[in-house]
This record gives C-alpha cells, structure tokens and sequence, in this order.
DNA sequence: GCGATCAGCT
DNA sequence: CACAGCTGATCGC
C-alpha cells in the first residue's frame, strides 16, 4: 500500500495520489490509477471545499482512469474539475498560485504503468528538471527502454529523481512469473475444466478492485464465454472490456463476490447463488489469484497451486517483481529513488539501500569505468554481482534508442516480430527478425511448460492432494516438457536444484478422471506442444489485442465519447456488433485557453524527440485535443510484451555461480562498440557461446 | 449522521 | 500469505 505523501520536492506545488492534509493546497492535483490507496481524501469534505474557492485546480488523470472514477457517484462532484490527458501526449500544465497569481508551467506525459485499467506513470518536466512518479506498475524487464517518450535524442532522458512503486522490492520477490505464463496456466486450468461439461463452472476468486480485466477478457475471448461480474456500468464506454463481461449468471465462468463467498462455495454455490443449471448441480472450482514469487534461488513450483479439492491458487501480479523494479530504475538511472511503498517487513532504510546503488547520487561517488564512452550508464560493477554482469550483457550500446522501432513501423510485421527480441538490444537488422520470431515463438511456447518458483514459504504450505483426487490435471502435462529444446528455467537454476522437486505433489495427478475425461485441450499429449504453440502465437495476437483493452489499454482502452454512448449502449444491450471505437478525446478546455499548438499525430511520433527537447526548453507543447494516440500503436505493443516478456523472463538474472561475462566477448562487445556498429547480441546464451 | 482510524478478514 | 478493499467497532465532530 502506497505511503507515498503526495508531494515531490521537486515540485512541490503539485500532489499525486495523495489529497489530504499539506496536498489541501495544491496548485494540481494527479492520480495514477482508481485504487482506493492512491485517492486518499479525494471525496473529503476538506478538498470539496477546497475545489469550490478555487476555480484553477484541477485533477488528471487518464481518460479511462476518469471514467472510473465518475462511475462512482461519490466521485461525481470531480465531473467538472478533470482533465483527462491521453497517454504518451506530453502536455503543458498551469501551475497557478490563486492567492498571488503567481504561475509556473510543468509538462506531464503519462505513460503506461500496467498495474490495472487507466493506470499510468507521470513524467513531470519543468524548471526543477525531470522527476518520474511511477504509482503502480508492473513492466515486464525491458519495457522503459521501449517507451518513446523516456527517451531523447537515443538516450534515456535525464531523470532527477523516481518516486518508484516499491511493493515488491525485497529480494524475497525475486522473481514473479510473467504476466503471459500466468495468464497461460489460468487459461489451461480453466479450457481443462470448464470443456468437460456444460456444467462444469470455474469461480474467479478476486478482490475487489480493477487489475483483473485483461484476466476476463482473456478468457472470454479464448473460450468465447463471458464472465459473470456484478457490476459493469463502469465499463459502458469500454467496449473492449464491456464485450467480455456480463451480468447473466448462466455463464461458465464467474467473478462475481459475497461477502459470503467462501461459505458459498463450501456448498458448491457461486456467490451470485447459482447452484444448477436445468436442474442438473453444477461442479466448481475455485481459482485465487494470488502473488506467487520466487526468490534467486529457491525450488520450483507451477504457477497454479492446488489448495484443496477443487480449489486452486494462480499465480497474478500487479506490481513488479524485485528484478523487474531493478531492471527498470537501472535503466532509468536517476539521480535519486524514493520507495512509495515500504515491503511488509523492510524498513525505509533498508530500501533505500536497495535503490541508492542504482541510482547516480550514489553511482558518482565511485570510480567508473568507462572503457568506450557510455554503457547504457556508468555503474559501479561491483555492486549486486551477478545481476550487474548479466546487465552489461543485456543493455548494450548506446545506440538502440536510435534504432528503436517507431511506432507506426511496428505495424509491420518484419517489424513486429523484430519487437519481440528482448528488449536493450538494439534492433538492428531487419533480416534477423525470422530468427527472433522464431526465438520468441519458442519462448512464449515455453511459457507454457515453464514451472515457476515459488519461495513463499520454505515449509510446503500448501495443501497436499492425495492422488485418488477427482479433476483434471493439466498441470502435470507441463512437467512432462523438460526436455523441450528451448531454454528452460532448470537451465538457469539447475545448481539449485538438487532440492526435492516436490513441488509436483501439489499437483491433482493425472491418473483417474483427469486421465479418462481429459480434456480436449490436452488430449493429443504428444501434439500438444504444437497445439499449444499455435494457441500460444495466436494468443500473442490476442494478447495483443486484449492488451489494448487489459492492462496497457487501461490507458489505451477504446473508450467512447458522449456522443457514442446511446449507440453503444444499445449495442451493447443487443450484445450484438461489437465494434471498438475509438474515443474522442475529451480533453478539457482550459488546456486549450492557453493556446498550446494541438499537433498532428503523426509528426508526433515523428518527432517525439523533438518534442520532448521542446518540452524541456519551455516551449509549447503538444495538447491532445481532438486527436488520440493510434490505437494500433498500443494494440501491437502488448503483444510484443508477450512475447519478449516470455523471453526476458528466461533471461533471469545470473546466480552466484553463473558464468562472469568472458573476456573474448567483453573484447567483442567493444570492439563494435568502439567502430560504431551496432552490436546485437541475441539469447545471452548465443553471447556467451 | 458522517468521517477517520483501526482490527479483522479475506 | 503478501495485490486491495470491505466490514464493523469506536471515537470525535
């Protein structure tokens, strides 16, 4: 949970997530994302007050983030005061002092955060310099280096000072599975189930809160069934998420609440109370998605994890892994980091300690190395070990932000497949992206078999199920795949692995029912991994698509303007054509009042840079009034995310006794680097052969 | 009656 | 077990 206070030094007359006691007297107000934790005072009396003597403040947000929250007629008295901006937009902001009219001008652009739907990043730029506050975010490893708008003139922008989501930025959280290989295991579970019989149903244990739509969406769109919500007025502008919900109980798959659920379930009764369908009883099971994480070395285990009988856990996260923070503020690189969140049993302190070396307060303190100009940045290599060497293969050369693939290029599939390398690399040749695509298609065919650790706990927490025990077990297939000729995680822990896999015995065997009623999915065992491998490049597509609408698209998410709403909700109400629309942006006028030039998009992304640089030389900037970022631009990304998170995840950070980059490729490295050719390296393991 | 805070429970 | 949020009790305004 956030402990962030809502203010930044830097720029202090602003405040973020945060509307109580000093935030009272902001010049602007931000929210990241429509989490309870981040809107802290957002309805109190205090602020209301506040809004109505001074007519200049305002609230932004994402556009989805807006519809959210005045979904909530508690939140509605807000309807005047928010400016949505579109993500990626860098946009001028008033800083107004109403006492003495004093005003100051800052540039925020929002950036993608995936922690749910609308939740985004902002990037404030102004005279104080650049400061990142991140809310939330879960990025796969190497998703900064693919945001445009980090970035200028090819480089990582100067960045002062991070305000980072800390969650889970403790060692303990080394590793949590990937967003595809835990969407991949729910999928698997729930085609194994829910095939069998018209009356076999799958309850969605999930709190209540945003963050699980590109889960249901998913799933709606793979089995072709809507899932059972109790509420989804907050989505009527959002077809894309909208389309795969429903209200209709006499759906196989539910995530729908009770206070009472648990109890409910004891009785094979879903919370909605459904019980039968055409009198004939229903089987259940519950499925609760949980986080699951591992540490650097620690036993393997699936990421679904059988609880009882016919209740299972599966692996989810909103928030990034110990790795994935690393990797981001690495690459980042900021001058300071400021945890938002202190981890359940870490102090202040001692995450502080985890940040400060990869930040360059710290880093100028020691002597660098900088053989041939910059490295990414320079960095003290002494630092976390293993992990650092493993970078300094990973984030090559300077040079791949001038190679970064714009977005409009990405369109195209050579282009796209070339997306799916593993992100800091540089891009270079269009004609290896055949063999990339290959790699990736091996690796996210890979996130299917891949069993995760889990190091929750040492003692085996979990219930164990006796064998005899009735159900599918999907699970077990995976382990069947360890000789796959793709990388696999024992490839990376194998020295650790001398520990008694009994992660398998929390896994329904396969032998009775499972054997006999096996689901289709999963009947052609020996097939399978071809089956599943082009459910799996589909589902990237898929992925991608449902991306825009899941978690990027929070940002992304095809809404509708007022004007379209009748329409689509009749359409909606019809369940009939579906068709995504592209929102108009509604953005608010006092933008528009200060004559800030409106661009087109496309020299947008042309000149993204450019803009950025005017950005930081006070001059105007781009307001996204009436245009949006194209939607394809995000709809293709998430696929690249798919694939190239599937593939970094296997690029997992070195243990102790993994191999020191050699010197011959140190030597190699260099020498492109010091000739000006870009340099590729492909799977760490094609460096280091 | 409402809000803030905390304990307890998912 | 770990995400975020609800409920209910208590206290103060």
């Amino acid at each position: 949970m956030s402990s962030f206070g809502g203010q930044m030094t830097e720029y202090p007359t602003i405040s973020i997530d945060r509307f109580d006691r000093e935030n009272l007297r902001a010049r602007a107000y931000f929210l990241s994302h429509c989490h309870k934790d981040h809107m802290k005072g957002l309805r109190a009396p205090n602020l209301k007050r506040r809004l109505e003597c001074s007519l200049k403040v305002f609230l932004y947000c994402s556009p989805v983030t807006k519809e959210l929250l005045l979904t909530s007629p508690k939140y509605r008295f807000w309807e005047k005061r928010i400016i949505s901006i579109e993500v990626e937009t860098p946009t001028q902001i008033p800083l107004i002092d109403e006492a003495s009219g004093e005003k100051e001008e800052i540039v925020v652009t929002l950036l993608p955060a995936g922690h749910c739907p609308g939740s985004v990043m902002f990037l404030f730029q102004g005279n104080k310099g650049n400061v990142l506050y991140t809310g939330d975010f879960r990025l796969a490893k190497g998703e900064a280096a693919r945001m445009e708008l980090l970035h200028s003139g090819g480089r990582v922008i100067d960045i002062q000072s991070v305000y980072l989501d800390t969650t889970f930025c403790d060692p303990k959280f080394y590793q949590i599975p990937s967003r595809e290989e835990c969407l991949n295991g729910i999928l698997e579970l729930i085609g194994s189930w829910i095939t069998r019989s018209p009356y076999h149903v799958v309850w969605l244990n999930c709190k209540a809160a945003y963050g699980y739509e590109y889960l249901f969406t998913n799933l709606s769109e793979q089995f072709g069934v809507q899932v059972h919500v109790d509420k989804l007025d907050m989505f009527r502008n959002m077809p894309d998420i909208l389309h795969h919900l429903t209200t209709d109980r006499s759906t196989q798959i539910h995530a729908c609440r009770h206070p009472k659920a648990e109890e409910y379930f004891q009785w094979n009764k879903l919370p909605c109370g459904v019980t039968s369908k055409d009198r004939i009883p229903l089987h259940t099971i519950s499925i609760k998605p949980s986080t699951m994480w591992f540490g650097e070395r620690t036993r393997k285990t699936n990421v679904i994890v059988r609880t009882g009988e016919s209740s299972y856990r599966a692996c989810f996260s909103f928030h990034s892994s110990y790795s994935e923070i690393k990797d981001f503020l690495s690459y980042i690189c900021p001058v300071n980091a400021y945890p938002n969140v202190i981890p359940v049993g870490l102090t202040l302190d001692k995450v502080s300690e985890i940040l400060k070396p990869l930040c360059r307060s710290f880093q100028s303190t020691e002597p660098k190395y900088k053989p041939l100009g910059k490295l990414k940045r320079a960095r003290t290599t002494h630092l976390d070990t293993e992990e650092e060497d493993d970078d300094l293969f990973d984030d090559l050369p300077p040079v791949p932000l001038r190679h970064k693939v714009p977005n409009q290029e990405i369109l195209q599939p050579e282009v796209f497949s070339v997306t799916t390398i593993s992100q800091n690399q540089p891009e270079k040749p269009r004609q290896s992206a055949g063999c990339f695509e290959e790699d990736s298609i091996q690796t996210s065919l890979l996130a299917n078999f891949v069993d995760c650790q889990e190091s929750n706990s040492e003692g085996e927490e979990e219930l164990d199920i006796p064998a005899s025990q009735g159900g599918m077990d999907p699970l077990t297939l995976q382990q069947h795949k360890s000789d796959v000729d793709v990388p696999q995680w024992e490839v990376f822990f194998k020295k650790n692995d001398e520990v008694t896999d009994d992660g398998l015995e929390n896994f329904p065997s396969s032998t009775e029912a499972g054997a006999s009623q096996s689901p289709k999915l999963f009947s052609d065992s020996d097939g399978e991994s071809t089956h599943i491998s082009s459910q799996n490049s589909s589902q990237s597509t898929h992925i991608s698509e449902q991306g825009s609408q899941g978690w990027d698209s929070q940002s992304d998410t095809v809404l509708l303007s007022s004007q379209e709403r009748n329409c689509s909700d009749i359409t909606f109400l019809n369940k009939g054509s579906y068709r995504p629309r592209i929102k108009e942006n509604i953005i608010a006028s006092p933008l528009e009042q200060d004559a800030l030039c409106p661009k087109n998009t496309h020299s947008d992304l042309k000149n993204r840079d450019q803009d950025v640089n005017r950005v930081g030389t006070g001059e105007p900037t781009a307001v996204s009034s009436g245009k949006h970022i194209p939607e394809e631009k995000w709809l293709l990304s998430p696929s690249t995310k798919a694939d190239s998170q599937s593939s970094s995840d296997f690029e997992v950070p070195s243990t102790p006794d993994a191999e020191l980059p050699k010197q011959e490729h140190l030597h190699y490295l260099y020498e492109k680097l010091a000739t000006g050719e870009s340099v590729i390296v492909g799977r760490k393991k094609k460096a280091h052969s």
